[in-house]
DNA sequence: ACAATACCATACTTTTTCGTATGGTTTCCT
DNA sequence: AGGAAACCATACGAAAAAGTATGGTATTGT
C-alpha cells in the first residue's frame, strides 16, 4: 500500500500555494524551487490541480496560481481525490486477470470488507482536514487528529 | 493511494493455502486455476511468501505449499508487509528529487502526521486480522473489525 | 509594438512494476 | 533407474508511472 509520488509531490505544490499569505499568485518556477522539483514537473502536477478546480492560474507576467476557493475550504481528501485517488474496493475486485470472466472472490470474498473499512477510514480522515489545518504546527494537527475520531468507520 | 498488484494478488494465494483444509500442500498450479493467474505468476507470488516465511514449500510430486504457522498466527499486517508494505513516513520523506539535499518539509512538515496516523491505524488494523479471522463470511469480519476498534491511534 | 514572464498542451524518455518464459533441481512413485 | 510432478532462480518482455522537453499562447510592462 503506497503513496504515489504525484500524490505526495501535487500535495505539496498545493500547500505551498495555500501558503501564500498575500494572495499573490506562485508561479510553477518558485514553486519547483522551493521544493526541488523541476519546473516541467511541477507544471504538471499543478495542471492537475488546476484541471480539478483546486487552484485557478494567472498567465503572463507575475501570474501563478492562488487557491480556487479558501484554505478553509479545500480538504486533504480533495486535493487527494485529484491527484489519483484513494483506493476502491469495486476497482480492486474489477483488476482480476483476464482468465476469468469474474473475480475469483466474487461470491465468498473475505478480505473485501477489510479495504472498504480501511479506505472508509482514510477517506474520512482526509476529508476531516483542510489545507488551513494543514498549515498550523505539527502539534495542531496532530490534536486535530485525535479529537476528530470517525465516528462513522463502525457501522459496515 | 493504492494497493498494488502483487499485495492484492499474493494476498489472495495465501488465502487459498490457508483455506487448505486437510493439511495437504496447495500446487501453484492449482491456486492459478483458482485464482485466474498464470502458473508463473502465482510462482513467483508464492516465492515472494515463502521468503518471508509465511508459507513452506515442498517440492516434488504430491508437494506445494503450506502454511509456515497456524492460521491463527498469521495476520494480514504480515501478509502486507511481506508483499510490499505500507507506506512509512521516512520511506516519504526520503523519496525527495536529488536537487535537494534533503526533504524541503524536513523542519515545518505538517502533511507528515496526516500519513503517520493514517499508516498506524491501517498496521494496526492489518495486524489485528488473522488469515482465520477471515475464513468467516463477510458478516463475521466486519463484526470483528467493528469490535477491534484500534485503541493506541489517538496516542501521536 | 515588442520583449519578457508564465501558463498550456502534448510528445518523449526513463524508471519501475507487472507478468511471462525458460532451464534447472528436488522429490515421489512405479 | 527413470520419468513425472512441482518448486527454484533468473532472465526477459510489456505496461504503467515518473519525470523531461519543446513549441505554443496569453498577459503584463515598457
Amino acid at each position: 500500500m503506497k503513496i504515489t509520488a504525484v500524490e505526495e509531490y501535487g500535495l505539496r505544490c498545493l500547500m505551498r500555494v495555500a501558503e501564500e499569505q498575500e494572495g499573490e499568485p506562485v508561479s510553477a518556477q518558485a514553486i519547483a524551487e522551493l521544493e526541488g522539483l523541476s519546473v516541467s514537473y511541477t507544471q504538471k502536477l499543478m495542471r492537475i490541480l488546476s484541471l480539478a478546480d483546486l487552484v485557478e492560474s494567472r498567465r503572463g507576467a507575475h501570474g501563478g496560481f492562488v487557491l480556487a476557493r479558501s484554505s478553509e475550504e479545500i480538504t486533504l481528501g480533495d486535493a487527494i481525490r485529484a491527484l489519483g485517488g484513494i483506493f476502491d474496493v469495486e476497482e480492486i475486485c474489477d483488476r482480476h486477470t483476464g482468465e476469468m470472466e469474474t473475480c475469483a472472490h466474487q461470491c465468498h470474498c473475505t478480505i473485501r470488507p477489510v479495504w472498504s473499512y480501511i479506505s472508509r477510514f482514510v477517506v474520512e480522515t482526509l476529508d476531516g482536514i483542510t489545507l488551513s489545518d494543514l498549515m498550523h504546527d505539527e502539534k495542531t494537527v496532530a490534536r486535530h487528529l485525535a479529537e476528530s475520531s470517525p465516528a462513522t468507520i463502525r457501522s459496515l
